[in-house]
DNA sequence: TTGACAAATAGTTTTAAATCCTATTTAGTA
DNA sequence: TACTAAATAGGATTTAAAACTATTTGTCAA
């Protein structure tokens, strides 16, 4: 098994038992979703990996897609990117790293710098739970900032 | 004149410049949808402004609203809070400051720590267009601790 | 001060995202 | 293999935001 495929497994391994540890059934949508989801840096919507899916499962509903969506949110094994008053886009990538969208295009870019990883919580805020602390970036693309 | 009145004043001397320089008439209406905005900071939703504004205004319509926010945002003179999923928070206060917010109840809150004021923007999207750097923290907030 | 006109607004309709609803199907289990 | 709670499909509903258009209004130049 090639390295890209151990990953990938190992992967599936750990959204089954995250599932199990939930009390989660793992249903082939359930799956379906998810797979959509790993398989791709584009930070997809709902609508984008309903389309995906349909492909493989066309009868998978948008509610279902929707709801698994968020399914993975609360079980922690994707999150909902950062950014302002569009639609929710998605990550299914888990490893650390940070974000810049294009204001334009709305492509979303995934980079990393570690000292970005794990900022500090003021302590204006101490008293707080804190479950996610981001650092974002927002303004034109490459593409974007050269044409116009 | 008090303080808070100079500093009030001053806010509407510049938001009548910008108008100005983008050449943008000073209606009635962005006068109230600015002071509403400028008067909280509890992040309003645009249905928060309208509810707002129509006590002193009441034939404002909401899509006035939703424009003129759009219209502020455009103009520097304030944005829209990072989040998605739901309804668009706007934020009329320009000073720098960070956010926090509750998961559980929506309440979005100020901070300020210097260091998150200006940080750096990492080589690898250095080539872009950067128009915003955002630090931007995620939980649940005292109360939603607490009461679980 | 007035008149012309582009810009802005009110009121309404339309679109789009997300959630809700319910009859039916299914994964887990015993 | 049969049972049951969980999940799904398909459709309806809700909600935020944008679009549309007749009317009104700031702005500026005469
Ligand atoms: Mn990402
Ligand atoms: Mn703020
Ligand atoms: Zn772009
Ligand atoms: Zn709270």
């Amino acid at each position: 098994m090639s390295e890209v495929q151990k990953n990938w497994n190992n992967k599936l391994i750990d959204f089954h038992g995250r599932c199990r540890a939930a009390g989660l059934k793992m249903t082939p949508q359930r799956v379906a979703v998810f797979k959509a989801l790993i398989g791709t840096d584009k930070h997809p919507t709902a609508e984008d990996v309903y389309r995906d899916v349909r492909l493989e499962m066309p009868n998978i509903s948008l509610d279902t897609v929707n709801r698994t969506l968020l399914t993975l949110v609360e079980i922690g094994a994707a999150f909902v990117v950062e950014g302002t008053g569009q639609p929710r886009r998605y990550d299914g990538g888990m490893d650390d790293h940070q974000h810049f969208r294009c204001l334009k295009c709305g492509k979303i870019v995934d980079f990393h710098y570690e000292p970005y990883d794990n900022i500090d919580v003021p302590a204006a805020i101490g008293h707080y739970t804190v479950l996610r602390k981001t650092v974002y970036f927002e303004g034109y693309c490459d593409a974007c900032t050269h044409d116009n």
